[in-house]
DNA sequence: CACCTTATGTGTGGCGTCGAACATAACGGC
DNA sequence: GCCGTTATGTTCGACGCCACACATAAGGTG
């Protein structure tokens, strides 16, 4: 298990820290495997480890008493996942599971307590995620209320394709319906809609997007919004921008 | 203006202050009327003032593009307004104001992020705030999607009850359907048969609670889920316990 | 008290999603 | 290549809310 170089580094959190830092934060990290449907926190429960993503995407679901818990947020290789411990929280209110295969660098809560208050350039990057992840959650609250599942359906793609940072996604639509909170049934005719339209392309479980600007086009606003609040206040953009992966077209 | 003393403070975060802390910070309060309507802040504006509500609730607001902007959050005498500059943010990204007649103290920025630094328990309050306020904002993003227009709108008077300190409410069905982001005529039938089950009465812009019990048990679990955090990690209760206001009956 | 304004109650057709069922299609193991 | 499993497509009645319209009622004001 050989200390990971900055160079070598996804998570765009870890990778924007000044040498002095992530040489304090490195040696506490460690590499783990994040498998497809593996909870990393529960709800309720205690936050053992804050969780960098390198490779696949985290979803933040909010756990009901009837039903099934839906999301509310995405987190990627720009962010952390229970980075609220940073707030004082012990437990995490929500849960938080991988939905596609993934890696990620963990450290333990007290190791990263520690790190955030000796580095304050990484303690000023997880205070301002916080933020930008809060005006995820809202920006996703008003989304439930007022859009059509057509548009949510589309602004959803968007967000986990650029958080997987593959042009291939490994997601049913089963798993897509409980994401949204609505029914399978309902994003099978929403994803025929964007499949006919040119935009995806299904294939059993495997998703690719044809046409990145046309989905944009028919997500809601949302996805565009919080982009820019990512670009905005954390200089960091949800997309991952690999060798032969371009860059989203959001700018205008 | 003669500064405040500690005992008459009603807000509960500077309440919980030690002496020697609010004595840092009660030199910057001043304390303001809010009236209503009144923006504290803009959406994508700056931040001027940090507010502490004494009297009455802020909405904060999710603002689209089309349609009008829906509540998101609510803040009153347990919390603070603009208390995300303390993770960084310059302006806000949502749209804070007053719904009823209230009265804050404020603090400007520089001062208020100048007293978060030489008062650790009032640092440690703030965090805290924002994690049990964003988990009000999750928890709405959920409620949105799942939960009927009746339920949320108990849910809706049970929280604005707890902050508004009185027994009756000021606040039209015109205003409260924007807050929940439905029509007006919807907020009707949902209020009228809260009202014929003898859980509230309305009477031209009046509200009162004539059966709270009652209320929480046509409430989604929302309500209930939301006041536990803000006990359990903040310590307070949104619900102002005031002379001849009995405390609401949600413990169990 | 009469009148205007504001707030609430009610009704109708339409649309989106639910909830449930069933049919088809693609993959994977043997 | 067959067959069970998994994933997707499609349909249909029901229901909640929209969108719009109009009626009624309860203040406030002169």
């Amino acid at each position: 298990m050989a200390a990971p170089i900055q160079s070598a580094i996804r998570n765009r959190i870890l990778g924007a820290l000044p040498a002095v830092e992530f040489a304090l934060v490195v040696a506490n990290l460690t590499s783990v495997d994040l498998e497809l449907g593996q909870t990393l926190h529960r709800a309720g429960e205690e936050i053992a480890y804050v969780y960098f993503p390198e490779i696949g995407f985290i979803s933040v679901m909010a756990v009901l008493s009837e039903g099934a818990p839906l999301e509310i947020g995405l987190i990627g290789g720009e962010g952390v996942a229970g980075v609220s411990v940073i707030l004082g929280a012990k437990t995490s209110y929500n849960e938080a599971m991988c939905q596609t295969g993934g890696a990620a660098h963990r450290m333990t809560v007290p190791a990263f307590l520690d790190a955030a208050e000796r580095a304050p350039r990484l303690r000023d990057l997880l205070l301002k995620y916080v933020h930008v992840f809060e005006i995820q959650v809202a920006q996703t609250a008003a989304c439930n209320a007022h859009h059509e599942v057509s548009q949510r359906l589309a602004r959803w793609l968007l967000a986990a394709h650029d958080r997987s940072g593959v042009p291939e996604l490994s997601l049913t639509q089963d798993l897509i319906a409980v994401m949204l909170g609505v029914r399978r049934s309902t994003v099978s005719v929403a994803a025929g809609a964007l499949q006919r339209a040119g935009l995806i392309q299904y294939q059993h479980g495997r998703i690719t997007i044809e046409d990145r600007p046309g989905l944009e086009a028919a997500a809601c606003e949302c996805y565009r919004a919080v982009v820019g609040e990512y670009r905005k206040l954390l200089g960091i953009d949800p997309a991952v921008v690999a060798a032969g992966n371009q860059a989203p077209a959001i700018g205008l």
